[in-house]
DNA sequence: TCGAACCTCTAGCAATGCTAGAATCAAGCG
DNA sequence: CGCTTGATTCTAGCATTGCTAGAGGTTCGA
């Protein structure tokens, strides 16, 4: 029995390794470095192997994704809990996105971009999806006012998402980026106006 | 004198050719199905005389990107001007967006995902660009209130945006778009009340 | 009619994701 | 201890990709 135990845990300490050499790999070099001769050599296997732990490369870049949800579920849960108001909250949680997406545009990349199948809103969903968008849901649902929460939770994340996206490709050019921001705040926090609930 | 300017026709007439060969490509089977060879067959023409005409095939998906900008203009315009009033305008060009990017798909993903070197803030912008994003700022700067127009008109175009790809991939689930996008619409047009201003 | 410039095509390169079948290794039995 | 069996890993290769060099042909101008 101990023998395939062993192997067991080794076969799971290789797909990890896997994972995060494609990740550095993804970080030092960007995403079309990681070709499977590449991912073979910096494991120190050969090609096939990867085809035994994953369906395709495809698969290899979705389980970075994953990963990479649930970190910026725990960054989005750690700036909710910093804030003592709601507004505080709200603000926290959209600036921890922000800077998610702006410190790791290669993860988000694996996440948003380079990923199309990752199941979303059905029961194979992985928790780590749901972890990040319960993050923004804690955050921005309490200030949806007579809105479902839900929806507005919803909404937030497209303007995030949008936000990140657009600043990402150099389609919003960086110098007002902080006026957006603190924009984007105001508006989803109290509803458009000048903005002096901050 | 005649001939070359024949000649300058022919080659006008065939750039033209390429492009829309390669959009009609990919709305047929998508994007990965529009190789250099697969179009040179289209066009009857053999792979070489693609580059003759564009740098590479990232140049070809530009240009349809670009073709695509300007058709996502007209649509705007059109919808602004068959409005009455500021927020009708707002509520128009919002739908008009959101239903561009729904029923051109593969227009969409040249525009934002496919391509990453069109030159946005610069002084070489193609002009559709600038007529795209016009056409945004017409309808959203005058419910700006006291915020600066511009800035709030990036606002709105990152929140579409993330709306339309959100949707696109998945991550948000069809049922509640029409939700989503009145709620979109409100929050621009009034500042997140119930909404009773459309 | 001939020379020359221009244009297009054939053929091929290097790199990609992925896979079949050979080779190697380790485990278990006599 | 030696051999067989089963699993695991690697070598080698396929089909396809974007792109390009150099051959081949065609058309224009004198």
């Amino acid at each position: 029995m101990s023998v395939q135990e062993r192997r067991a845990r080794e076969r799971a300490e290789r797909h990890r390794l896997i994972i995060r050499a494609a990740r550095e790999l993804a970080e030092a070099e960007g995403w079309d470095a990681v070709t499977t001769r590449r991912l073979a050599e910096r494991i120190e296997y050969s090609q096939p192997v990867l085809y035994s732990h994953f369906k395709g490369k495809d698969a290899i870049v979705e389980a970075v994704a994953v990963e990479g949800f649930g970190e910026l579920a725990v960054a989005l849960r750690k700036a909710a809990e910093e804030a003592s108001t709601p507004v505080g909250a709200l603000s926290a949680v959209v600036r921890a996105y922000a800077e998610f997406a702006d410190h790791n545009p290669v993860l988000y990349d694996a996440m948003f971009a380079r990923t199309t199948d990752l199941p979303f809103g059905r029961p194979d969903t992985p928790e780590e999806l749901h972890a990040a968008f319960a993050g923004l849901l804690e955050a921005l649902g309490p200030l949806a006012g007579g809105r479902d929460p839900g929806t507005f939770t919803e909404l937030g994340w497209s303007a995030l998402h949008g936000f990140v996206t657009l600043h990402r490709d150099g389609r919003l050019p960086p110098e007002h980026r902080e006026q957006r921001l603190t924009m984007l705040i105001e508006t989803l926090a109290g509803g458009g106006g000048a903005g002096s609930e901050l």
